[in-house]
Parts: C-alpha cells; sequence; structure tokens
DNA sequence: GCGTAACCTTACTCACGAGTAGGTAAGCTG
DNA sequence: CAGCTTACCTACTCGTGAGTAAGGTTACGC
C-alpha cells in the first residue's frame, strides 16, 4: 500500500510534507473522525509514531493541514487579484484563480470546507479564512462603489460580500463534481450574474418589493 | 438531566419525535461521530435501547434527522413560493421564507448543512436536496426568462440557481451566528444583488473581460 | 382482574483507534 | 571506527462508545 516504499531515510522537512499530502488526501475523502491516524500514515509510507513525533495528535495534525491549504488558496487568489487593477478586473481575476484553485487542488478543498465546518475545534479556523476572503471582496465593492461617486452602505456591501463568497463556494462543488467544466467558464458566469447585480445596485438601483 | 421527566410511558410515535428532537440538537452541537447514543437518549429523557428499538442504528438515526429536517425546509420553501406569481415575487417569498426556517430551526439547519456534507454516507441526501433547491430556482429563473420573450440557455440558468442556492446558504450562516438580524431584512439584500444581476442578464446585458 | 403486548431499564460485550514505551539502525562527525 | 543524533519501527495500553441480552413494569383489551 505505501505509496512509494520509501528506502531511504528522508530529513524531517520532507517527511513532513509527505505526512500532510497524505492526510489532506485521507480526511478529504473520510473526514475527520473517521479518518485513522494508522491510514494516514500507511499513506504516507510511515508508521503511526512519526506522524505524532512530527506534527503532534490528530488535530494538530488536521490544524495543520487546514492552515497549509488555507495559505494556499488564500495566496493564489490575492496574487491573481493584484493591486492596481480595476474592481471588476480583480474580480474577475480573483474567481479565475480561486476555481482554478479548487479544480487543482480538489482534496485540500474538500478538507477546508467541507470538513472543517462543523467540526467545533477547527470551524474558526476556516470562519477566519472565510472572513478574510469576504472582507477582500467587500472591499473591492466598496472602491468601485467610491469610484462611482455613491457611498454604499456599509452592511450593504458586507452582506453582499459575503453572498458571494457563498455563491462562489457553491460553484466550487458544481466544480469539484463536474472535471469537465472550465474553470474560467464558471467564473465568467458568475461574475455575469454578481457584477450585473452588484453594477445595478451602486448605479442606485434597487429591486423593490411590491406594495 | 432529562428534560422532560416523563413519569409515563409514552406511545411509540411521541417519543420517536422527542428523540429526533433531541438528535438534531445534540448531533447539531457535536456533529456526528462526536454525539454519542447515550447523550442523545439521555437528551430525550430514555435509555439508549430505546433509541436503537425505534429508529435503528446510530447511521439510521441520523438519516432519520435529515429526512425531517429537509422535508420541513422542503415545505416551508415551496408552500412559500406559491405557483401563480411572478417570479421575482416566487424567489422573494422563497428567500424570505428560507431565512425565516433557519432562524427558526437553527438546529436542523445546522445538522443538514454543516454536519451532513462531508460525512460520505450522508453527503447524497443533502446533495439531492440542494439539487432539488436549485432546481426550483432554475425553474423560476427560466419562467422569467421566457415571458421576457428571451431564451436563456440551459446551462447558464442551472449554474445561475446553483449560485444563488449557495448564497443563501453562506447568508443562512450569517443569519444563525446574527440572530438579531431580521431574516426579512437579509432577503432583501441577497434579493437586491441576485435579481438585479439576474434581471441584467435577462435583458441580455452581461459582464465581459476586456480584450 | 388477569393475560399479554408494548414500553422501558440495568448491565453488560467487544471492537476500534488514539496515543506511547522502548528499542533498532542509519548516517554524519570527529 | 567510536559515538551521537536523528529517523524509524513493533508492540503494546487503555478509554470510549456502538450495539445487545435479558429481564422488569405499566396499561389496555377482554
Amino acid at each position: 500500500m505505501r505509496a512509494v516504499p520509501s528506502f531511504r531515510r528522508l530529513p524531517r522537512a520532507v517527511r513532513e510534507q509527505q505526512m500532510l499530502d497524505a492526510a489532506v488526501r485521507v480526511f478529504s475523502r473520510r473526514g475527520f473522525h473517521a479518518a485513522s491516524v494508522d491510514e494516514i500514515a500507511e499513506a504516507a509510507g510511515i508508521s503511526k509514531p512519526m506522524v505524532y513525533a512530527y506534527l503532534g495528535t490528530k488535530e494538530e495534525l488536521f490544524i495543520a493541514c487546514l492552515d497549509r491549504e488555507g495559505v494556499r488558496l488564500m495566496e493564489a487568489v490575492a496574487a491573481a487579484a493584484g493591486e492596481d487593477l480595476a474592481p471588476d478586473e480583480q474580480l474577475w481575476r480573483g474567481l479565475r484563480a480561486f476555481f482554478g484553485f479548487v479544480a487543482a487542488h480538489r482534496d485540500g478543498w474538500t478538507v477546508l470546507y467541507r470538513q472543517a465546518r462543523g467540526q467545533e475545534p477547527f470551524a474558526g479556523v476556516l470562519a477566519q479564512l472565510r472572513a478574510r476572503m469576504a472582507e477582500l471582496v467587500s472591499g473591492m465593492l466598496a472602491r468601485a462603489s467610491a469610484a462611482a461617486g455613491l457611498e454604499a452602505r456599509v452592511d450593504e456591501v458586507a452582506t453582499t460580500g459575503y453572498a458571494l463568497v457563498g455563491a462562489a463556494e457553491a460553484l466550487a462543488d458544481w466544480v469539484v463534481e463536474h472535471p469537465d467544466e472550465e474553470p474560467d467558464v464558471t467564473a465568467t458566469r458568475l461574475m455575469n450574474v454578481v457584477w450585473m447585480g452588484a453594477g445595478a445596485l451602486l448605479r442606485g438601483e434597487g429591486w423593490r418589493q411590491r406594495a
């Protein structure tokens, strides 16, 4: 079963990454509780005490996975969005990077967003990540609003950021389940709905309930 | 600890509902694995073998919770949306009912959307529910599109439905964490973003990437 | 008022998996 | 090649919680 028999001893840093790779894979398939440290060790081509020696308890191991994948995702999106572009262009690039990341790191995505949620000790880590994402988006919207000479209400913008992040997450699931779907196409579709909606909002339009 | 000491023996149907109530509460706080059947039994004011006698194994118990809460949610939304209303009105009413349900049944929501996702045997049940929701929304959009004399592409409409459901879920989490927020306000905000966006789409507008 | 079916309990078994004790061997450093 | 550090293993302990066996008790039909 051991992926690479690894006859040779390897330096700690390398083994740690192998363990994290294996852990992400196993956690993503089984979930935190159903995954056993033995199985993770075996998938990493190593025995259980090594995992405890290097990464600590099962809980700490899971958090290490969360941190690594979370940082990767955040960096990919932030780098793609850049600094000095028009807000809609930033949003588009960020979305494209996001869906690209999900398509390329399905297991990491699954661990972060399907497992960490709900399992109490970890929900906080994820919540922070999502909050940072939503903030990023809200910031763009606020700048776009200011550029259009409008003072959008802070809580409206924040809500919109949250909603957009949620919509992106839902489509990420769609992407995971439809491997043939191009990330760019998905990004464009979401962009169509959200930006045209946000654009209308920024022009002062808004849906009104009938009397 | 027993919620209602229940000196009297109760008929099966009543006890089953009590058990499901307790199970939803405990599962929502602890998660599927961390919750013990003993704790659920105690919360229901009953002993463990009763749970096994009436609802079967822990897994079957969890599915029973999922089914009950899922049906309740779906019925609340479908009933609110009605049949013969304009699509935007249907959407608004559906969203309001949705956020209202979540605010009133936090535990049920948590079990459905935070626990069932990811835990492999249950993800399918939830996926079906979400698919039905997305279909409901997509149907509205398609009818709105047809009424506007436009032939929207099927996959675009489907994607939009998915994205909207995802956005609603994200805001549902927001509602759960901000108990003072009015469900109606949240529904209106989402409506603003999505409908204006969808409206623009239906008018043939669309965001275009710059050359 | 008595049988019997439905309700309900105490008190187990048993598997599984987190975490560890204690030891072996490989590779560097002199 | 002696000695030390680091990588690595086999083989345990021990708590926890799912699921059950076997029997007690209440209420209702007749």
